[in-house]
DNA sequence: CAAAAACCCATGCTATCCCATAAATATCCA
DNA sequence: TGGATATTTATGGGATAGCATGGGTTTTTG
């Protein structure tokens, strides 16, 4: 099972390619599909990056479901129908799509952030503004978290 | 077992060709049979596409019902009886019927629609809005796959 | 024999491949 | 340990192959 940690900011050329970090990129090495699966984020604007195996995790707990049923048809029309699959080239980039780069914001420096079994793409500016806002918050409201908590 | 994502759009030609995308070729390519099962959709006015070995799975799961109801000699009637194969060409085309272009509305695009072991294919105008639909169900009944998220 | 289906070839576009360079990191050896 | 050398990354750009698309030609088949 992949595990993607850190934050790496790599630059978008002008044929929409970025370098996947090598670190991110060894946690891929033993998929059948190299490269990464990426759709939108239901709540930020950002992209959520997940490893090939990962989606048929996915496929295998609609299997669940019954069959033409509209629940399964509805779950797999926004997580499996919004997605793209992006192959790594020789060494190692994907091309972004203009739809998916605009959504997230993406200008020139794009933001990997590892988070467990699966990853974030973030404009690197919105990326810093949002953790900027997100330390005030903390810091002016002085959230803590409860002692014995999960989250 | 082939694992069909994203969604890609294209056109038919005036004899009613179209190219099935070469992602999903791809996962096709281990088939026997080369090329795609299609059928009406029960709930849509979309085309439920399939690999032939699929077929199978559908067929295992029809034994669920008790042998000669009424209830599965309707699947199956709409199933196996109303579905075709479709051979691919030497560049990855197939022809569609044209009365299951009529019955999916298809007119110039057609969007082949990833769905994790399946795909539909829709008129791309007519996807839109029903893509509307889904992500409003799967929010507003908080859908979510059994053991765990994939958000 | 005629209509339709399958097959074959041509083309523009785009994605992919391939090579080059620079920067960063790691490795080696005195 | 420190400095020199090698390796890996990140990045850039040109060349190439594959894909989607279109149209013509042959081969079925009713």
């Amino acid at each position: 099972m992949a595990l993607f940690l850190s934050t790496h900011i790599n630059k978008v050329d002008k044929k929409g390619r970025v370098s996947v970090p090598s670190q991110f990129r060894d946690q891929l090495s033993g998929e059948q599909f190299s490269g990464i699966v990426l759709f939108r984020s239901n709540t930020q604007p950002a992209l959520e990056g997940f490893a090939w195996s990962y989606m048929q995790e996915i496929s295998r707990r609609l299997e669940n479901f019954d069959l033409f049923s509209e629940a399964q048809d509805d779950l797999a029309m926004t997580v499996f129908g919004d997605s793209v699959q992006l192959a790594f080239d020789g060494e190692g980039r994907v091309v972004l799509p203009v739809e998916l780069m605009e959504f997230a914001g993406v200008v020139e420096k794009a933001a990997f952030v590892g988070l467990g079994n699966k990853f974030q793409i973030w404009d690197a500016d919105i990326l810093a503004r949002r953790r900027e806002d997100a330390r005030r918050n903390v810091r002016e409201r002085g959230l803590t978290l409860p002692k014995g908590d999960a989250q």
